[in-house]
DNA sequence: ATTATCTATAGATCTATAGATAATGC
DNA sequence: ATTATCTATAGATCTATAGATAATGC
């Protein structure tokens, strides 16, 4: 009960940073309004206070999925550590990624789902993507800019399509193999 | 009204396609055991009379899916033209694949959902994945066969994830940059 | 006075079940 | 007599709204 100044913000955040991870463990429907609320420590009657819809929720916790991603490089780029393809491949195809969808990769987790959502969100998550593989093209080295794009785009697939299959397979040895495998081809070849 | 001999077999199998389609275009939380059933021309109440749960008609329709696409490419194996690795990543990464998922690759379409489905699910999934990377194997010519198998698991990841990608892109050019050039990387390059 | 959050509930949707109906097969 | 399918509905779940409550800010 009781409210707040401008701590509603602070409120607004903690619903999709909830909702955000949530869609990416259990997908689009996973996320319940309810379900969300509570895991925020609220209950479910002030919610359209926040959003105009569940839909409006599911907008703002994917593109908060994808801006935390690309903050987190971002972040390594400018100040941190430098980012390098060796370190995003192989943490990228970790275990501890695969275990963790929650704070992972949004296209890994929902890809398929945006896939059948509206347009305006397949269209903000494409530019999304689009940023990704730019960032993977400036990461690898190559003759020209045409040839480091069309690699990033085979990286970033294989990258997306590796993670998902190995989710799947979970505690098969099939799984570690993936991962593995994928790695060393991305980065002994190319 | 009405009802047969072992016609119901073919209502059972009419169910299982239904499901096993829009499995395939709307995800797991697509399929509702109402829409399913008037799709395949019934109603809600004889379900339960073919399946125990919707969770069974879930695991009847993926498993289905997979037979599908494998059964595709063992006729065209046996006797049909024959399936060669050109043709299948030429195929595989088409618009006309991209466009129409309820008849296209379930590790496309749902593999993210089934990533979250029970242990039983998974496993039976798994396998598929498995055998689908031993037939792509069997394509691929190489010095050895841990090579061969190698290189199955990268494209096998590529052909996933870029089909998965494209499908959010859609409209945007980027889409069919995706299925282009990592077709072409994978044709022409190894 | 305003407003952020809460309790309570309406309305829609979905899975699953109960009982009726009508065609098959002994 | 059996059974495949249908109509009808119970019970659960989920989104969204209405009205109450209590803390902030003029």
């Amino acid at each position: 009960m009781g409210h707040s100044r401008a701590a509603k913000q602070d409120t607004h955040n903690r619903i999709v940073d909830v909702a955000s991870k949530r869609l990416r463990q259990e997908g689009f429907a996973g996320v319940g309004v309810a379900d969300v609320m509570h895991e925020a420590g609220l209950t479910v009657g002030g919610f359209y206070k926040h959003f105009a819809s569940r839909d409006d929720l599911l907008r703002e916790a994917l593109d908060a999925a994808c801006g935390a991603w690309r903050a987190q490089k971002a972040a390594a780029d400018a100040g941190g550590p430098q980012v390098s393809y060796q370190l995003l491949v192989h943490e990228y195809l970790s275990p501890a990624h695969r275990d963790n969808p929650g704070t992972g990769c949004p296209v890994a987790a929902v890809a398929a789902d945006v896939g059948r959502a509206d347009e305006g969100t397949r269209a903000l998550f494409s530019q999304r993507i689009d940023q990704n593989i730019d960032l993977l093209a400036s990461l690898i080295p190559a003759d020209d800019a045409r040839t480091a794009r069309a690699q990033a785009i085979l990286t970033y697939s294989a990258l997306v399509g590796a993670i998902t299959i190995s989710r799947v397979a979970a505690d098969d040895p099939l799984s570690r193999e993936i991962l593995d495998t994928v790695r060393d081809l991305l980065l002994k070849k190319d």
